[in-house]
DNA sequence: AATTTAATGACATTAACGTGACATTAAAAT
DNA sequence: ATTTTAATGTCACGTTAATGTCATTAAATT
């Protein structure tokens, strides 16, 4: 397995650095922050699979960053562990409330939250995306990155892929273009809005190309974005 | 929100009497087992929506069932908190590499149990609840922004998808063309009252358009505007 | 019957989307 | 290192759908 990225945001150096080395032992990549601004960009940028969150960091507090990141759509599935010297039970709750997928007390052992870290990628990547989907005839298989229409391969490109990953993988629902842009280019990229249409167009063509046409399962939303779904258009 | 049904099992009465206090007043349908045998036979008929289990049970250890039910595909997704007495970080360990979700040493505040209870409900519940309102067998799909009679989709203009929804979620209530223009184009946009008459007409149209006819729903009320009812209109 | 109010059809205008071409960049092949 | 190929993002133009308005007709109210 690729060595998943772990963000440990806290302003205590000697702390940072004890888990570093207990998370590189345990054979993950480590990006830090000491402060809520460079955390929420490294978020942005990085995506880690799994931020470890101190309770009190200077520029505002870790609760405030939590909140942010769960409202958002994008970093909303990012798993959130708490780490706090206080031991209040009120902090818990409150962590928890606001979305914490775990806390942990300081002092804490670095076995107990590499095992609690491990449980939590188990659940949040474990659960979710299958590494084929499929609509009728029309397959895509993640591994390896290619499209079938009735067992023969499709041409596309990799943002076309993409796309359609996405898609497949959120039916029935209308994106806008910023939106798409988020979820299949990434924030943080700026691209015109349009350029989105472009692509929905060169997957639509690829879709058609097949045995079989599967381009009107990309559907336009007027005054939205687009929409992938097997519910079929009105017919006549 | 119907009430989750969460199973506890320890084998100490006193303890599953003082949880089943706690999560009845947080809204919680308990069950309760004193043993391995009687748990996976709720677990299995019952189907709760997370399992409280203790570490020391007679006739096997809670950690046997957690691998237990983390190794059968029907029971795999059931989130599990471990409680223990026991403080050793290696029971922490050993219990979240089993595929425990979350672990809690005894004594233990309600509070934070109840916190955490409700934490993991939200992500394992996660998976995406629709938004959508309905009238019989019409249906308004937020999410897509779509509506469908009968399963089968028609279509509509944005607007009169934006009026449709407005009035779906404001039903059985008059509205003047200044309501209507207020809340489903915003306010400070300037158009003529009676544009909302021509968009009434669409609206209706499509609510013809599909096997069955909706479109009496949109009711015109003289003098002052419009209505949505499914209470239907006065037959001659 | 006269008057008020709403429904309807038609139409010009505007906004949103689709499409082909092209320059630029990134990746592969040589 | 150089050439070839594919991919990407952007623009300009064509097309279609949506919108708002008005004149006319129909219906309800007085």
């Amino acid at each position: 397995m690729v060595s998943k990225k772990v963000l440990i945001v806290d302003d205590e150096f000697s702390i940072r650095d004890m888990l570093r080395m207990a998370l590189e032992i345990a054979d993950f990549e480590c990006l830090e922050a000491e402060n809520i601004q460079d955390a929420h960009r490294l978020i942005v940028d990085e995506r880690p699979a799994i931020v470890l969150l101190d309770w009190m960091l200077p520029g505002g507090s870790g609760l405030e960053l939590l909140r942010r990141l769960k409202k958002n759509d994008t970093t909303s599935e990012i798993p959130v562990i708490m780490l706090t010297a206080k031991v209040a039970e009120d902090n818990v709750i409150q962590g928890l409330d606001a979305g914490a997928d775990d806390y942990v007390t300081k002092p804490f052992a670095p076995r107990e939250l590499i095992a609690r870290i491990k449980a939590l990628l188990r659940r949040s990547a474990g659960g979710e995306q299958r590494d084929r989907l499929e609509v009728g005839e029309l397959v895509l298989d993640v591994d390896s990155r290619r499209i079938f229409v009735a067992n023969s391969p499709i041409e596309m490109g990799p943002t076309e892929f993409n796309l359609l990953q996405f898609f497949m993988s959120h039916p029935e629902r209308a994106y806008t273009r910023n939106q798409l842009l988020d979820h299949v280019w990434g924030a943080n990229v700026y691209v015109e809005e349009r350029t989105v249409d472009v692509h929905i167009r060169r997957l639509r063509k690829a879709l058609e190309g097949g045995i079989q046409d599967y381009s009107d399962l990309i559907q336009t939303v007027r005054g939205t974005g687009y929409r992938f779904s097997a519910k079929g258009v009105v017919s006549e």
